[in-house]
DNA sequence: ACAAAAGTGTTTTCTCTACACCCATGA
DNA sequence: TCATGGGTGTAGAGAAAACACTTTTGT
């Protein structure tokens, strides 16, 4: 066995998900009331321990396919929580990352069975530890993203209409965006694809529906919203 | 004791900084041959193990004060790397952070005794485990913020010219801006205080003196570079 | 007929860029 | 006097913002 690393300390590794999704032109958190001791039934993130043989990033993945039943998700690291009191009663260390689901995709049942609840974010309920902290800085790099790129686009479905996009980004920003110039904005960046399908049921004359374009994954660095 | 947690692994936590500094118009890295086995002797971000009385962030201030002789640095998580396999003997969680400081303010002693160099960017070693990743990494963070604040004056002296200021975001972007709409777009911004001094040792003329100006530190969100 | 969203076009304002030009001064 | 950086001004290109206007269709 090694015996380089014998004085240190170790400790026990979480992760946390912050899990946006968007319903009724508002953002909205996936919560949780904490399922085991210390403070139980509080509203939470939903998190997990890592595993021997798993990287944060795997064992947020795990945690979002167990609780939303969702697999190939956007996620990415918001940042690591480590105040040695941040938890009550031993230390634990925190990798807090963000998810992006399309809220219909996800597997009901699943969060139904164990509680879970979508909170807009604008009226969330008192989180344990620094579950608040975590989701700020979730939600400033979402914002700063969704500025540079469609990554807001994964909060909804796979085809969408301009309106539903420009209600998005105004409820990412908390501020309306003219129709007009963010049509034209959007369109000139040449990542989005029109289908021939309408969608009727959001307005009378019908509007096209758009999906990201498969060119569109890869480097598109150009600004969207000034902020 | 508490039992709660007693069936999940516990990890060895460190950090390791990424250490920017500027001179001779371009960007270094502090690296350090490693001291301790495994890996003895390959050159590497300057890291420690994180304590049981410390968070991250204490510890990344406490190895760059040990390493640098410098306190109140500039300093930011990148990320952090958790790759089961990323270290070959055991397993080690590591929280990256990078560090700005003027190149000129620290302590060369406490960095010669132990080996430390400072390497241009562009022309890095090899490094160990993922460290290189670990620096790819921060140069992004780096310079998205760069582009949004002056967070890079932080690499140069508290006094400085706007020459010296141009000839570092021309480093850190690796291209030319023009001198006088560079001097226009940057103190339009209005975070800069011109001071009564004079640099008399880069020109014929002389250079007036900015610093950060008070007001400054707080939100400035405006962008200076177009990427 | 009207309201509401779809979609297009125009005008104005602002910022970015390129570049010309004068200033000061050490070699 | 010449080269170099300091510093200011201006004209043109291009993007952003404001907004007018036409189309479509369910009620």
């Amino acid at each position: 066995m090694v015996e380089f690393y014998k004085d240190h300390s170790r400790y026990l590794l979480a992760v946390d998900c912050v899990i946006f999704g968007y319903e009724d032109d508002e953002l909205k958190l996936l919560l949780y009331p904490r399922g085991f001791e210390p403070v139980r039934g509080k509203w939470s993130l939903m998190g997990g321990f890592v595993e021997a043989n798993e990287s944060c990033e795997q064992a947020a993945c795990r945690v979002l396919q167990e609780t939303t039943g969702l697999q190939n998700i956007f996620l990415e690291q918001v940042g690591t929580f480590s105040d040695p009191t941040r938890e009550e009663y031993t230390r634990v260390i925190s990798v807090a990352f963000f998810a992006l689901i399309d809220i219909r995709q996800h597997n009901i049942d699943l969060t139904k069975e164990k509680g879970a609840q979508w909170w807009p974010l604008r009226q969330l309920p008192e989180l344990i530890f620094d579950h608040g902290q975590m989701i700020s800085k979730a939600l400033a790099n979402l914002q700063q993203k969704a500025g540079y790129s469609l990554a807001g686009i994964e909060l909804l479905p796979a085809k969408f209409t301009l309106l539903q996009l420009r209600k998005l980004y105004e409820a990412l920003y908390q501020r309306s965006f003219d129709a007009g110039n963010f049509r034209k904005k959007i369109l000139s960046l040449g990542l989005l694809e029109k289908l021939d399908e309408k969608n009727q049921t959001e307005s009378r004359k019908g509007a096209f529906l758009y999906s990201l374009s498969k060119e569109a994954r890869d480097s598109d660095t150009e600004r969207i919203v000034k902020l």
